[in-house]
DNA sequence: GTACAGATTGAG
DNA sequence: TCAATCTGTACT
């Protein structure tokens, strides 16, 4: 399998093509001089100051969330309820507060449990994933980065479903079919 | 210095 | 369905 690091382009695409176009990627995080490689699975997509469930909702800067501003390409790497972290790829231009949250992948390096990364708070478990990382830029980073590999996931392979675990955003954003993954895949985030 | 929210998870 | 659990952020 030949793997493509992606480009500055592909994260400056507007976030719901990107967040597609992530499933069937490959994550590869270097780690004790191994690489730990995972596909994406499932992606969510967070839409600057006009999405309630957006960390940057109405537009407010603040020191937490200013990585989500930054060019496409770079980790927003955040901790929720004291103990998991959310991995984030920022993207579109710089000054638009969008991303995508990687919610589950599919080890393809060989691990005993294979659903280790079925879930955003695992996922970064398995890859060490802390603070370090946020504002990382993936298309420079020599610890972790993006590739792409055997091509693209059928358009009617991708499912478009409505997102998890915001629903103190309202019924509107809530059930907006911004959560994507690819069909019949078992690695998803269970619920 | 203190209050408080929170893009989850696993067990029941 | 539900509570555990705790850091960073945003206030005073």
């Amino acid at each position: 399998m030949v793997y493509k690091k992606l480009k500055r382009e592909f994260y400056t695409q507007p976030t719901l093509v990107t967040a597609k176009q992530l499933l069937g990627k490959y994550l590869i995080r270097k780690f004790n001089n191994k690489e730990l490689i995972g596909k994406i699975v499932e992606t969510e997509a967070y839409i600057g100051p006009k999405d309630r469930a957006s960390h940057a909702f109405r537009g407010k800067v603040t020191k937490r969330n200013e990585t989500e501003y930054l060019e496409g390409g770079h980790i927003y790497i955040y901790l929720v309820y004291g103990m998991y972290w959310q991995l984030n790829i920022t993207t579109n231009i710089k000054g638009k507060p969008e991303c995508v949250l990687i919610r589950a992948l599919e080890p393809v390096t060989p691990v005993q449990d294979m659903r280790i990364a079925s879930g955003p708070g695992k996922l970064c478990q398995w890859l060490k994933l802390d603070k370090s990382f946020d504002k990382e830029d993936l298309t420079k980073s020599k610890r972790i980065w993006l590739a792409g590999g055997g091509g693209q996931i059928d358009e009617n392979e991708i499912i478009a479903t409505k997102r998890i675990g915001i629903d103190y955003a309202g019924h509107y954003w809530a059930n907006k079919p911004w959560r994507f993954y690819i069909k019949n895949n078992p690695f998803i985030s269970k619920r």
